[in-house]
DNA sequence: AAGCTCAACAACCGCCCGATG
DNA sequence: CCATCGGGCGGTTGTTGAGCT
């Protein structure tokens, strides 16, 4: 058996939003908020909706802070950065997109982002710095748990299993996440003053798919085997990290490097670090 | 002008998860 | 610990309008 609905679906109105109901909504929840309850409110504003339907027309449509209109180029570099690094997670994107809703976001990438990536019309050297780096996000700034991906890796137009230094020129919209770390603290081993991950603590499975990526200057990086047991960030110097292997199978060639402060700014990053985990990046 | 196709986007559906009792 | 509920989310469908033949 399954749920049962929300509303009673017969005595509902569906479809799209008359002014009259956007305006009564509206000022029903500039006067009165939602009192925490969307279900209910239709009743209290007197709109024959779904509470859902009201929430949904709120957050992706009334709402004063909405941005309407079309997306800049920096805002598609964000969106095709975000999605090649965390899939289709629609709500954080939006979130770093100022204005924009998942709805919209969501979207925009179905109808013309995707159709824009897979042609190659967004240039990887054109784009933004913070592709071709490792991206650090951070799940929750109070929770010590940090998920690193690899992003900006290459259409399948030019992706070539087993070549180990390809070119490539456009952008994976497939790649998983390439990692994903359990608790912080047990992957640190102070010996190295960054992060170990360990096979066990994170699904290797999501990216055996995936036995090389590298830039389109062929000055390329790759990870070459499902057999990744541990990698590490190491500082090589005071502020810069790079990624290398507890067995070499994920292989620095060069160009690997990123200066921290750096990729924290474009990630946006910069300062949300919580106590617990700032420590253990060494920096911060 | 009519019919068709397709892009854009609004809206709905149903599942998942956290909060609560 | 479990059941229930509401909110949040991603996937999908429906509607509309522009452009083309």
């Amino acid at each position: 058996m399954g749920r049962a609905p929300c509303c009673d679906k017969a005595n509902v109105k569906r479809g799209p939003w008359s002014a009259e109901e956007d305006a009564t909504l509206k000022n029903y929840l500039q006067k009165h908020g939602t009192g925490g309850n969307w279900i209910s409110l239709p009743r209290k504003a007197g709109l024959k909706r779904c509470g859902k339907s009201c929430r949904l027309r709120w957050l992706n449509y009334l709402r004063p802070d909405i941005k309407h209109g079309g997306f800049t180029e920096e805002e598609d570099d964000l969106i095709c950065s975000l999605y090649s690094s965390m899939g289709s997670r629609w709500s954080v994107i939006a979130s770093r997109l100022p204005g924009r809703t998942d709805n919209d976001v969501k979207n925009y990438w179905n109808t013309k982002l995707k159709k824009k990536m897979l042609e190659g019309k967004l240039d990887a050297k054109k784009s933004s710095k913070i592709r071709n780096k490792i991206d650090i996000s951070i799940n929750n700034c109070n929770d010590p748990v940090v998920q690193f991906s690899a992003f900006s890796v290459p259409e399948s137009e030019t992706y070539n299993p087993g070549n180990s230094s390809p070119c490539f020129s456009a952008y994976s919209t497939t790649l998983p996440p390439l990692m994903e770390m359990g608790s912080f603290q047990q992957c640190c081993d102070p010996q190295f003053q960054g992060l170990i991950l360990n096979q066990t603590q994170f699904p290797i499975s999501s990216f055996m798919e995936v036995p090389s990526f590298g830039t389109s200057g062929c000055d390329s990086y790759s990870v070459s085997s499902s057999h990744q047991e541990a990698s590490s960030l190491v500082p090589s110097d005071s502020n810069r990290y790079s990624i290398s292997s507890g067995n070499g199978s994920l292989v620095k060639d060069n160009g690997f490097e990123f200066l921290y402060d750096e990729l924290l700014n474009d990630l946006g990053f910069q300062g949300k670090f919580s106590p617990e985990v700032a420590p253990f990046l060494g920096n911060n």
